[in-house]
DNA sequence: TTAAACTTTCAGTAATTTTTGAAAGTTTAT
DNA sequence: ATAAACTTTCAAAAATTACTGAAAGTTTAA
């Protein structure tokens, strides 16, 4: 495969896999281009390279500052803005696992806490919506427990020792 | 709240996570539905409680048990077909975590191989395609890996030890 | 203060995804 | 073989989500 072909193989790749994750297309496709890219890019080179508009390209652009993937860099003497990705893998997986945990999980956990909270009229079916809600909730916070910090600084070792552990 | 509206509260909850999660609403409401359920229920309960259609009960149900989360339950003397959803919270997980990693992830795991054989032609660019390409798919092997085995049978020894380990 | 160079906003449009409902298909009992 | 009771399919419609592009806004330099 020559390059061409690769670049575009992945950031075509990285923009489905967004879909899947809750970002959208055009959000994850920036970020693909920003990744491979040797250097900072302009809105007018992600524009061409993407084949997306003007203001496609800066709402998207302005979500991944905001979720802290993306950074500015001012180019002295430059006025137009440039923008780079985290390239450290680790650390990318970091801030996107702290987002989905504070973004999605936590207030499902907050609802499933009201739920259980429901008034407990000794009913079969009552009793079976507090105890279901009771086991997610439980589920939901031990996943998002061991997600932000296995994620957090202790990563390198314990990655190491964990997996040493189960296989 | 009374037994109703969080009855309702918890498959509107569970809908809407669904959807983050590339699982369309509909199927997540019939499982939440189901989970929640003191018995199995047939399509025509799953559609008047959640105000569906007839066809889009049957697709959904049918995923769902694709996904291997829902089971048709034969009712002896009975001709119509009643379903029921996985009740143990930790088996549901393993399900689940095992279907998206051989769906989702294990393509892309393939993809970023491919792409990461591209032909190296020396220049910057190339090298950087490569080098980014290479660390995501470590970081993919290594998460997928830990997902699918965490969850696998020790979950409950493992969850205790993981947790001791990074409190 | 003006103008050039750029970024952001947002109403309208386009693309995608989901849902419906009626017709076709299947199964079981007689 | 027929019919009743049910399930599945799928083309069309509805709903949702993303994208465009032109206008408005901002910043910097002179």
């Amino acid at each position: 495969m020559e390059y061409e072909a690769a670049k575009e193989k992945f950031i075509s790749t990285w923009g489905s896999l967004g879909t899947l994750w809750g970002i959208n297309k055009a959000m994850a496709q920036i970020q693909a281009l920003l990744f491979i890219s040797t250097k900072p890019l302009a809105t007018e080179e992600i524009m061409e390279e993407l084949k997306i508009s003007r203001g496609n390209t800066s709402m998207n652009v302005r979500q991944l500052i905001d979720w802290g993937i993306v950074t500015k860099e001012l180019v002295p003497g430059e006025r137009r803005e440039y923008f780079s990705t985290e390239k450290d893998v680790q650390e990318l997986a970091r801030i996107i696992a702290k987002e989905r945990s504070r973004r999605e999980i936590r207030p499902v956990i907050k609802t499933l806490e009201e739920i259980s909270r429901v008034k407990d009229d000794g009913s079969a079916k009552t009793r079976e919506l507090i105890k279901q809600t009771k086991a997610l909730h439980d589920l939901a916070e031990t996943a998002d427990s061991m997600l932000r910090k296995v994620v957090d600084q202790k990563q390198h070792w314990l990655t190491k020792s964990v997996l040493k552990m189960i296989k």
